[in-house]
DNA sequence: AATTTTTTTGACCGATTGGAAAAATTCTAG
DNA sequence: CTAGAATTTTTCCAATCGGTCAAAAAAATT
């Protein structure tokens, strides 16, 4: 006697694919309009099946949008929890720095989806911002501050460092389509993620004064 | 006899005001849930009149969409276009910077309803990225490429300088939620702004490395 | 093959959506 | 004050929204 009718959690082979199928389908749609610009119609429609055969899987909107949005919480965080207190303090920025680029190209749908959230005012995951974001930062921030000390990296806010550090990377995949125009053809192909990068390194090192 | 019964554009005081008032309140409400997020009935509540009186106004609501989004791209490109060409490289750099960040401080919701636009790929305005922005950039990228030239400043990609001081600028109103609750009350009240000014500077002028 | 379980479909529901039409009201000029 | 214009409200509509339900179809189990 199985005491869980409802599909919940995945179970059998099919369960699995139609659920994975379902949250790419979500992810497209809502990564593009956001929650409430988005329809379970159109999600369905981008996985290929009915609307009540994908309430069958999830049983509400919010029940589609809340594993993306979560899924995509911890996989943002990793890169700024692997910066490590002990390396070299210039590579290991450089190296968050190239890992948080190579998510924007890799996971732009995850990016947009996350800014859309932002956008509206972060409803429903404002908590985890206040305490899990906050309390990684601040653990970050203190890390850069006795670099500084060390006279390893120059001073300055490791607050707004991050927050740099985030949007520089970020925008790649938020603002997609302006980068895109902006560059045009001859420059606008896969290799602007490698200009980006470039650029990052020297912005982040040496700014923008010349050298004498 | 008047060839114009449509109140089209502002004729009389009373329209001048709910033309504004309307305006207004639609900024409020398409910059968090984006176009497709954002109801009739949501602008109307929030201008204070009825959805059939706003509709008196403005025939649609695309109508009401269709004239913020042309004036934040208008105001949007003017920082860009003073930065001159004769003036001083670096201070015309950290003034461009320093205009972009005030107009985030001053006019958020006009950047994330620009944002909103972009995260769904800029559907009714792709065309004026690809002609009038990309034009634009491209001059002010060959301007700085001067500079460089010149050896006034460090030689970098100029389009990704102008995309870093775009994300950097626009992420203290996009993302304000997230920056204000990880620097929590102390440090996120209006000085933020100041601060993220100070460090934009040394960033965008020295860069991380530490000075010997 | 028969039965049970899982998956899919179609028909439907009340609420909300963008918007139209017309009546009712308010304002304004003579 | 009154006629005409401008503004607002009331009523309404078809389409779409998120979601339900029962029946049909397909799979899996026996």
């Amino acid at each position: 006697m199985s005491t869980d009718t409802e599909p919940g959690r995945p179970v059998t082979r099919i369960q699995r694919e139609k659920h994975e199928l379902i949250l790419e389908a979500a992810l497209d749609v809502f990564s593009r309009y956001g929650f409430r610009g988005s329809t379970i119609d159109q999600i369905a429609e981008a996985a290929g099946m009915s609307k009540p055969n994908l309430l069958y899987y999830f049983k509400s909107k919010e029940d589609i949008h809340a594993p993306i949005l979560a899924r995509i919480l911890e996989t943002w965080l990793e890169p700024l929890r692997e910066m490590n207190a002990d390396g070299d303090p210039l590579p290991e920025i450089q190296s968050y720095i190239r890992r948080k680029l190579e998510m924007s190209r890799d996971f732009p749908r995850e990016s947009r989806l996350f800014a859309n959230e932002m956008l509206r005012g972060a409803p429903g995951f404002h908590e985890v911002l206040n305490t899990e974001l906050k309390e990684l930062v601040d653990e970050k921030a203190a890390v850069i501050k006795g670099w500084m000390n060390q006279g390893k990296i120059a001073r300055c806010d490791p607050y707004h460092l991050i927050f740099s550090i985030w949007a520089t990377t970020q925008h790649y995949a938020d603002f997609d389509i302006q980068v895109r125009a902006v560059l045009g053809k001859a420059r606008g192909g896969e290799g602007r993620f490698e200009d980006a990068a470039r650029f990052l390194d020297q912005l982040f090192l040496h700014g923008l004064k010349p050298k004498k």
